[in-house]
DNA sequence: ACTAATGTCCTTTTT
DNA sequence: GGACATTAGT
């Protein structure tokens, strides 16, 4: 219910004293928090106590109080997160100056410096490339490229991912695991490497306690670990990891490291409890003779685990920062009291942490959905329902219903743990021709078609990105991956020596031709001996790529910034959509709708300034929703959301569903190995749960189809989820699935009539 | 020696 | 739909 009594007290709240605006409507704890004057600053927020809000008033109570826009690092969890708090800033900050007149601070939101790790740190390598003996220049890779890379290095290195061992003994069998198993493949390569970078762990360490079945291939994994990082720095490349250990390094540095500290008064972080120990490094540098330094978090919706990221950070913060002050946020203003109690449950059977139990606060009224009738002493529902695809009828049923009721299907989300959980939902949506928007799970970028237009653009932006040449070079016909290396090799022994021995000493050494030099270059290579069917690819690719070569060197000449640039990347994109499109023809079926995918990517090149933007943004910041891009604008502006849990962190909506609320979905079976890891897959439930404002929907099919290798549909009954025992499903309204009833009536009915037909031939003998 | 086509198994979450 | 193994074909 909306009482319009709180939409008064708001607004006398916000007559606040000129310079204030930003801190109305805050809490007696917000406020403190928001005002808190310098010093180490932990602020404990649980779910819907207002952190963003608070983190924001924060930032504007610090520029009305003098600190420069740009003086400020606010550093978050998304990039969607960063540009929706900055905002808010830039909202308070507006409304503060209605009083003063210095419109000069009007833009204060642009001018704080706000992104994720990964962005910040892209962006401050670039300024501090030289002096750390980067190129600046350095293309950021993303996790696929990686596992390329790395796979290159592997073959270099003769590590077969092919297993030796089990043509020599039938191992598997007997208990002597003692055998060796088969090299790791380049995504778990990928994983371990990852881990041990990000978590500051030896390699054995994290063989022993996550990949113990790799235990044995601990020094092998170390060469090829050395070797990947060689070749990162010989093609000037940077993986997202890279990112955070460089500016961990700069950090570090006795002459830069107090350079980049002092450029910020103040580092405010958010989600604290998803960063890991490496980003902690990076803090710890960044506040070494300054300790002004805020985060906000709550231990109880860590759910990074697998990336790394650690609640000891939270939990050490006192120690890390001494006499910081803690702020802790209970008053929740997001669900109402019915979905808080069910939550506050949930939450209840986890292991502690910083123990706290959420209270109501007064009902917020900024919501979208003002006119809908909501009972807010309604409780969240939980729905048994017969299957995945009975679920997702009674889902979209109950989408629309809620839409008749006044509540906008983008005030809707529908959440799950799994990216395919939603498949069958897909559909029926897709059916019903209800417009849906999805977050989380592939990601555009990660299209085939997508991934090869990109690389030839790499290739212009850095000749030494061999990945890049790989995937450009494997497209040609009768090239596959063994002549694709030759090419490769070749290539890299072409564009090795610096052009010009001359260039002024060392920073010059990445062996980066630039401009018509490399145009040159390229020429060069048209003669190399490809294989005969390949010939007219090859000359052809080569001319594409002198173009795009030329191209962008003019075009740098022009532009500087200018919005002009972006008509240069789009260009580009043209050009090689010209030679690319009889080979997506041929490679892939569907290739219109792939086609419609470039079309969509080109659109996008035209927002950046350059090349070297439009790739860094998109690996740093990669289109998240299918529809974000990809296909056609939706008519009436309105969609039902479908997000993975993981995607809806610090969102929240009107209406909430949870999919899939059975053991094996939440907890996922692959993450029950370890108390650990199952503590992290009930936060993961709890995060989805405490999205909802207004109305909460848990569904839990009782079968799953199981794909079985038999003509049989096969099923498995699937329990309710543990983090639902008896005591906490009592504080749900138990759901009806009309297909389970009607399975009920059948099923009697032909009990029924069984019992006649036996009658009647009874009967006929008497 | 290499490419291209076919078959089988597995599939979490993301900057 | 992808990763990897096997096989047919050049």
């Amino acid at each position: 219910m909306e009482a319009p009594a709180t939409v008064t007290t708001n607004a006398t709240n916000t007559r606040a004293v000129p310079g204030e605006s930003h801190l109305a409507g805050l809490n007696a704890e917000q406020r403190a928090a928001a005002t808190h004057p310098s010093g180490p600053l932990l602020i404990i927020a649980g779910a819907g106590t207002g952190k963003t809000r608070t983190l924001a008033a924060r930032v504007a109570h610090l520029v009305a109080t003098g600190t420069a826009p740009e003086r400020i690092l606010l550093l978050t969890f998304s990039r969607a997160a960063a540009k929706e708090m900055l905002s808010r800033v830039e909202g308070a900050c507006a409304s503060n100056l209605a009083g003063h007149n210095r419109a000069g601070e009007v833009r204060a939101g642009d001018r704080v410096w706000g992104g994720t790790f990964h962005a910040i740190a892209n962006r401050l390598l670039r300024i501090y490339a030289e002096p750390m003996g980067l190129a600046p220049t350095f293309t950021v890779i993303d996790r696929t490229d990686a596992e390329d890379l790395l796979d290159l290095a592997r073959e270099e290195l003769g590590l077969e991912s092919r297993g030796l061992e089990s043509q020599a003994l039938g191992s598997r069998a007997d208990a002597g695991a003692s055998a060796p198993a088969r090299f790791p493949r380049k995504a778990t390569c990928i994983s371990i490497y990852s881990r041990c970078v990000n978590a500051g762990e030896p390699v054995e360490s994290v063989l022993q306690h996550r990949y113990p079945w790799v235990s044995g291939h601990a020094a092998a994994l170390k060469a090829l670990f050395k070797a990947y990082e060689q070749r990162k720095h010989s093609r000037s490349l940077l993986d997202l990891d890279d990112l955070l250990v460089w500016w961990q390094g700069l950090m570090e540095d006795p002459e830069l490291g107090p350079d980049v500290a002092s450029r910020f008064d103040h580092v405010l972080v958010d989600e604290y409890q998803d960063t890991n120990r490496l980003q902690r490094a990076i803090l710890l540098g960044l506040r070494k003779s300054n300790a002004n330094i805020t985060v906000v978090g709550d231990d109880a919706q860590a759910i990074y685990g697998f990336r790394a990221a650690t609640v000891r950070n939270i939990l050490d913060f006192e120690r890390d920062f001494p006499g910081a002050r803690v702020v802790t946020l209970e008053q929740n203003y997001r669900s109402t009291a019915p979905i808080l109690e069910a939550t506050n449950a949930v939450i209840a059977l986890a292991r502690e942490g910083y123990r706290k139990e959420l209270r109501p606060g007064a009902p917020r009224t900024d919501s979208a959905a003002r006119g809908a009738v909501v009972n807010a002493d309604a409780r969240p529902l939980l729905v048994r329902c017969r299957d995945e695809q009975s679920q997702a009828q009674l889902v979209v049923r109950a989408a629309l219903e809620r839409l008749e009721q006044g509540v906008p299907l983008r005030c809707q989300a529908v959440l799950f743990r799994a990216a395919h959980h939603s498949d069958l939902l897909e559909v029926e949506l897709g059916r019903r021709r209800v417009p849906f928007r999805k977050f989380g799970g592939l990601r555009f970028l990660d299209a085939a078609h997508v991934k090869d237009l990109l690389a030839f653009l790499r290739i212009a932006e850095n000749p030494t990105d061999e990945t890049a040449w790989f995937r450009v070079v494997k497209l040609l016909d009768g090239i596959g991956p063994r002549t694709a290396r030759k090419v490769v090799d070749h290539v890299g022994r072409t564009l090795e020596p610096a052009p010009r021995p001359e260039g002024h000493g060392r920073s010059e050494g990445h062996g980066r031709p630039e401009g018509r030099d490399r145009a040159a270059l390229l020429g060069a290579l048209a003669d190399f001996p490809v294989p005969a069917p390949a010939r007219e690819g090859w000359r052809g690719l080569v001319t594409l790529l002198g173009r795009l070569a030329r191209g962008s060197t003019d075009a740098s000449v022009l532009r500087e910034g200018t919005s002009e640039a972006g008509a240069t990347v789009t260009s580009e994109i043209e050009l090689v959509r010209a030679f690319y499109a009889p080979l997506l023809a041929e490679r892939y079926d569907r290739a219109d709708v792939r086609a419609q995918d470039l079309d969509a990517l080109a659109r996008v090149a035209q927002a950046s300034s350059s090349r070297r933007e439009f790739l860094a943004d998109l690996t740093l910041d990669p289109p998240s929703a299918t529809g974000d891009l990809a296909g056609p604008p939706v008519l009436d502006e309105d969609w039902l959301v479908l997000s993975t849990i993981h995607s809806a962190k610090g969102l929240e909506w009107d209406a909430v569903t949870v999919l899939n609320a059975a053991d094996g979905c939440i907890p996922s079976d692959l993450a029950t190995g370890d108390v650990e890891d199952t503590e992290e897959e009930r936060r993961l439930f709890y995060v989805a749960l405490t999205r909802a404002r207004r109305s909460l929907t848990v569904m839990a099919p009782l079968r799953f189809h199981v794909r079985d290798r038999g003509p049989t549909d096969r099923h498995t009954l699937a329990p309710l989820t543990r983090f639902l025992p008896e005591g906490v499903a009592r504080l749900f309204e138990a759901g009806t699935d009309p297909a389970l009833a009607a399975d009920e009536a059948k099923k009697s009915a032909g009990a029924r009539t069984a019992q006649e037909v036996r009658a009647r031939i009874l009967k006929r003998w008497e």
